[in-house]
DNA sequence: TTGACATATCGGAATATAACGATATAATAA
DNA sequence: TTATTATATCGTTATATTCCGATATGTCAA
């Protein structure tokens, strides 16, 4: 949760774009398995297509923002659904108005 | 002003520092030249005594947030004093919150 | 168990960033 | 004018990031 780590994980169109689409899942992303998006998450699969991007890319980005406590990964069976941290979002928000 | 842009200049660690010197100028220099550095700013030669790096480097940090649009640069004689831009500050946070 | 599929990880080539020393430019001082 | 000082820019080497293809791992279905 380093503040530098999260900025370097939001310097990136790509990375800045899937965080944008799991703001809203059900505006970007056909249901998938019968997950309901906004509590389970999205698998990367999905994200893969819509970006455009090898799944290795995809899979890579998905654990840059994982790993910058942006979004949250959840595995059920064969599929890894992840999903943003809204409450990190906000906080580093809330960094960048306090603390930078 | 992208938010990208933005983003990559505070994804360094002496640039996040001197963001956060020129948040409280007095509370981290001594005057100069008896300039008010919350008005005008701080100089360079400040900054680079600071920062324990050349004086090429800070020279193209404070190029870096400036052009990111988040410090203020103003020429004096031969200084040239940099402020921040408390506004620009705020709104990345904005955008931050709303649009990410 | 084998096969098929989803995801993660590894290794690499191209490009970007970090930080430096050297040098150019700008402004003042002598 | 020349010298001095402050800042900006250039060229460079080391390191990091981007994005890929290939491969490994994990999970389910037959």
């Amino acid at each position: 949760m380093e503040p530098i780590e999260i900025f370097k994980a939001l310097s990136n169109e790509s990375r800045l774009q899937i965080l944008q689409w799991l703001k809203e899942p059900d505006r970007h992303f056909t249901p998938h398995e019968g997950i309901d998006m906004n509590t389970t998450g999205v698998c990367v699969s999905q994200i893969t297509d819509k970006l455009k991007m090898t799944q290795s890319t995809a899979s890579q980005y998905l654990t840059i923002l994982l790993r910058a406590g942006l979004i949250k990964a959840e595995r059920i069976g064969k599929y890894t659904y992840y999903k943003r941290d809204e409450n990190a979002v906000e906080k580093i928000a809330d960094i960048l108005k306090k603390e930078i």
